[in-house]
DNA sequence: TCTATATATTCAAATATATTGATGCTTCAC
DNA sequence: GTGAAGCATCAATATATTTGAATATATAGA
């Protein structure tokens, strides 16, 4: 494990961790994992306001985290690059053993 | 990509995501995986007051992504599981070429 | 017990973030 | 050009987070 600078902390915080700090924005992220969606269809499957939908698509976007295209009046997000997921993935698998009790709680017994 | 609910969304907001959103305790995560490290050497390291570093301690502990062991007045804290940084690697290493130039502006053109 | 050291907690202020109704902008069909 | 659809921005509010001074708690040694 390369020591890591102040520096990079920041920008790491700043473009990604900062990015997929929010429930919502973990959902986003997934959806357009998926496929590429638009804002209305991302708005149905958030059940939130189409507001807040493209607030949390702008600080995605912002970061570089997901891409946008337009097609006609519609503008469909997708991931812009698989590691992020993948990341998540790990954190996800993490937490699923929290639930069940096979993290760190077990490995310390 | 197995989908996801939002009740598991939740929880990976809840116990990793909400932790890891703080510059502060990315830095904490990097240096309690070196090694064990008291509150007194973090705070050096960190450069900032005490209870802060206690409070950001405190956030990462009841997450479960830090483990604290006391050792006479001392507090060692240690990276419970080394897939949390693990994963975080490799937002580095994704972060890292968004700033080279080599993720997602690049693959686009 | 008294004192010093190490860490945690409380509290308040400053700052940041999330949310949504109202509104503006862009695109397309006619 | 007009109207409608889709999305972004603005403005206002509510909520959450970060920070550190003051204080409390816990451990160890004398």
């Amino acid at each position: 494990m390369t020591p890591i600078s102040e520096e990079e902390v920041l920008l790491l915080h700043r473009y990604v961790c900062e990015g997929i700090a929010d429930p919502k924005r973990l959902m986003l992220l997934y959806y357009v994992a998926e496929r590429p969606r638009n804002v209305s269809e991302l708005t149905e499957l958030l059940d939130v306001a189409q507001p807040t939908v493209s607030h949390h698509l702008r600080i995605l976007r912002e970061r570089g985290l997901v891409d946008s295209v337009r097609d006609g009046t519609s503008i469909f997000y997708s991931l812009s690059d698989p590691r992020i997921l993948q990341a998540i993935e790990i954190l996800r698998a993490y937490v699923a053993d929290l639930m069940t009790g096979r993290a760190s709680v077990v490995n310390k017994a």
